[in-house]
DNA sequence: CCGAGATACCTCGGATCCGATGTATTGAAC
DNA sequence: GTTCAATACATCGGATCCGAGGTATCTCGG
């Protein structure tokens, strides 16, 4: 999740470490806060793995930076965690909505229209806690209010994400297939 | 998070790790599926805490089972999980979600409701992804879809579960203060 | 001129997680 | 009667994460 928001980020220009950090916290810090600790070890990593290259930028600032390029193989990594997400991506709303966060870099509508349509399988595919074998669960059934609102809330969340996922593949399909 | 798990389970009566794998799996599989290399160690170090008791069962079925009891620090444990919860308990979707499938294990309607009212304030806070300082972003200033989208999923999104927690609220204070 | 705060990067230890693999028994299927 | 699946638990290595701490420079206020 955090490597994707690293490539989705360096896709749009280089940048430096302490750079990314700010736009990384501005698109999940709120949910979940990314620590030092974690994002410099994902940039050496990153860099170990030969997705991105630093050059040295001296006198830029207080701090001598490290500027971070998206490199060849970069490329085509992010374009691979986009086209063929992995299950979780699909499944966990905040990297879901890391991946949505990027998803413009596919330029190819089918593929984007495509990852969509794996989100919706996923959506329309019966989650246990809410199911009773096949019958959905009633919210009277729970005893609490609590799993009541979960329930509920779960409902509401899903047929918003549902009617967008919809509206959305319908005008790609239409923008790939004119 | 899977620890909270375990504990609000173990709360309704002892059972052993198999069936807390199940359990678990129906209550957050769905998500994030829940790994035996996960479950077990778990179930271990919180053995080692004191927040639980096995003691074996042989002969009840296939492989002996070694049954699981909420020792009375365990009670406490859970308690203190509920009532203070950790900052990411709030924040995070996932773990939201699990604290609130348990939250019925609290006897007090004011502490719950000062649950309830923390992820309130979570969720009236602004999202810096949503908003540009103090104005909120408009849906039309993202100019691909995706991120339009995203915008108007996490609005409605949270629409339905404020409108859900300001009702619960309310009808928890009229349930503690008569 | 001096200290506080922002910029900028890095490392370490401890914790947790996952996937793979292992062991052993029971019951149903073929 | 033997293979297969389910039950039931456990361990291991590798990966990732977080919190805490460390280093160094620049700028601005007092």
């Amino acid at each position: 999740m955090l490597e994707l928001a690293i490539l989705g980020f360096l896709k749009d220009g280089p940048t430096h470490g302490y750079d990314l950090r700010t736009k990384v916290a501005a698109l999940t810090g709120h949910v979940r806060p990314v620590a030092d600790g974690t994002l410099y070890p994902a940039i050496k990593r990153m860099a170990a793995a030969g997705w991105i290259t630093r050059k040295d930028e001296p006198g830029a600032a207080a701090a001598p930076r490290r500027v971070l390029h998206l490199a060849e193989a970069g490329e085509r990594e992010l374009e691979r965690r986009l086209r063929d997400p992995d299950p979780l991506d699909l499944s966990d709303e905040n990297r879901w909505f890391t991946l949505l966060a990027f998803l413009r870099h596919l330029d190819d509508p089918a593929a984007q229209a495509e990852v969509l349509r794996r989100r919706l399988a996923f959506l329309e595919q019966p989650a246990s806690f809410f199911y009773d074998g096949d019958r959905p669960m009633r919210a009277e059934e729970f005893g609490d209010p609590f799993r009541q609102g979960l329930l509920s809330i779960a409902r509401a969340t899903s047929r918003a994400e549902l009617a967008w996922l919809r509206a959305t593949v319908d005008s790609l399909d239409r923008a790939a297939a004119p």
